[in-house]
DNA sequence: TTGTACGCGTTATCAA
DNA sequence: TTGATAACGCGTACAA
């Protein structure tokens, strides 16, 4: 399948071996008017010399790229994985340069400036908690530009339904009659979102209920060590966090402290299913999403539409033992 | 930082602007000579334009490019975005193509043509289990390759010493004194490193124990429903598995059928600590074994090395709530 | 239907 | 130190 020569074989090669001019080969290449004869002969030689157009001179003559910058915050993590199975599955022609910024707005700032100088087609931006800075960056960028997970005005973007995620969660919380309920929130300056949205809902559903609410962050061990100082002096029958991970370090303070309340959480992870008990949240489609991104960026790239373009997911309640 | 123009700036832009030759702002650009006057006049109108030069014209000139591509069997694991962020925190001037083989032979075989076909300037293939056909288009290609996981003889390579692992678990579970052992294994065609040298050590060491050997595969519903099997006609008082994963889906068998015995897995991962108990596993470097992957594959593409190059990285038990 | 000639942005060679 | 020019591989007017 693959030429084993050292060297790389063009497409004036081919017209040489072919005896056609390199415009010929051209055309036959993309589907212009070629006659049959020289179309069979030339079918023969590329396959036989294994040819495949150097992507670079293309580029370079076409000047656009799909080469399609995607930044994610993480890479070990269901619902990044997911989105990008869903970039994937509808991609044909671009490829995805995929780079982690583990987190952190500076990488991701820096990412995004050596996607530009990497003359990356576009940005897909995951899961996308901009900085001012960011902001400043993207707005200057010549680039199709497309974000997800926050409801950023002025960018074309997909959205999940968190409001109604949390009325949701909120509903289902009165038939569980909780009597003392601990929130795991984070702070809505840091993702809105999350912060906010998921829990407009949440909190009038316990308007009448007590309840205590804590800001921790999305690491595993802070929410571990922040719930277990909560459970110390208080005992709680039901803990919501605002991410499954969040909820996992949850879990396991109250093992360590022998407490039992039940969990809700949200987000699909590795988390809902491998924990014991497994776990009730609230879960987007992740994979859909994905591809409603990679809709939602064609259509900036090759519509360019004046209007900022707004896309939003919902998703659904699935309960699990941990509310049993 | 970014312009917003519209259309690129070119070098030659730079140039006219400059009022130099094209060719002396590519010395400048390239650390050649040039005055002290006109590289001020170039250093200031860079900045101002916010120029950078056109990869895809570099990579068409200079033959050669700095693309390499990546293919992982799945992102959802710490294990390979481990790896992927020793392989960036080591990187300079590659850019890193990561493709997302799901675990799939076929798709494998596919990204590897594909890649090819992108002109990438080399391969790195995560966790290689090599079917004939892949081994095939892998030694057709003109490419440097490097992969891991499996001790492929023909191919430049970084393996985690299995044989090793396996002793060092071995040791262990005679500290443990059990009497009846569940070893939860994957097929050996599948996976030679994991399926047969991770477990040489433990079967030694487990000549005079009662113990039980299935097999089953990565997926954690396969050896949940496959341990639970085991479980339900007998009774185990250590569970051993190929791999974290593999573990979990036993810890739930157990917990579903109120057993507790131990558990012992392999393999860093999201599992290790957010299961209760913890759990007790031998662990690897994968973040290190990136970045051995990483200097492997300069050194082969760079120093075309004649001999078949082999680094071993080796690991360390963790012993945590699972074993106690 | 086919071929010629040019340009995409860059680097390298060679004179000046 | 500088600049004119060719070349990388490809696509595309334009002419034949």
């Amino acid at each position: 399948m693959i030429n084993s020569m050292n060297k790389k074989v063009t497409i004036n090669d081919i017209a040489t071996i072919a005896n056609v001019a390199k415009s010929t080969v051209s055309r036959y290449l993309n589907g212009g008017s070629v006659s049959e004869h020289t179309r069979l002969k030339i079918d023969r030689i590329v396959a036989q010399y294994n040819y495949t157009p150097n992507t670079f001179a293309q580029s370079l003559k076409q000047q656009k790229n799909h080469t399609i910058g995607v930044i994610v915050p993480r890479l070990d993590s269901i619902a990044q994985s997911d989105m990008l199975r869903g970039l994937d599955d509808l991609n044909k022609d671009d490829t995805f340069l995929i780079v982690n910024a583990y987190q952190d707005a500076k990488r991701e700032l820096a990412a995004i400036e050596k996607l530009h100088s990497q003359n990356v087609g576009g940005i897909i931006l995951l899961t996308a908690n901009l900085t001012d800075e960011i902001r400043d960056v993207l707005k200057a960028s010549p680039l199709p530009i497309v974000i997800q997970g926050q409801d950023e005005p002025n960018f074309h973007r997909v959205i999940m339904d968190d409001l109604a995620a949390g009325k949701a969660v909120g509903q289902y919380i009165k038939t569980l009659a909780p009597k003392n309920v601990l929130l795991l929130n984070v702070d809505t300056k840091i993702d809105q979102a999350v912060g906010h949205d998921r829990f407009v809902g949440i909190k009038a559903a316990l308007a009448e209920t007590p309840h205590q609410e804590i800001i921790t962050d999305f690491k595993l061990d802070t929410a571990k060590a922040d719930s277990y100082q909560a459970m110390q002096t208080d005992d709680f029958d039901l803990v919501i966090g605002a991410t499954d991970r969040i909820v996992v370090g949850a879990m396991q303070s109250a093992f360590a402290l022998k407490q039992h309340p039940k969990f809700i959480g949200f987000g699909q992870s590795f988390f809902s299913e491998t924990v014991s008990p497994n776990l009730t949240s609230f879960e987007f489609n992740f994979y859909e999403t994905g591809k409603q991104l990679y809709r939602l960026f064609l259509k900036v790239r090759d519509d360019k539409p004046v209007d900022v373009q707004r896309v939003i997911m919902n998703g659904h309640l699935v309960v699990r033992e941990s509310t049993e």
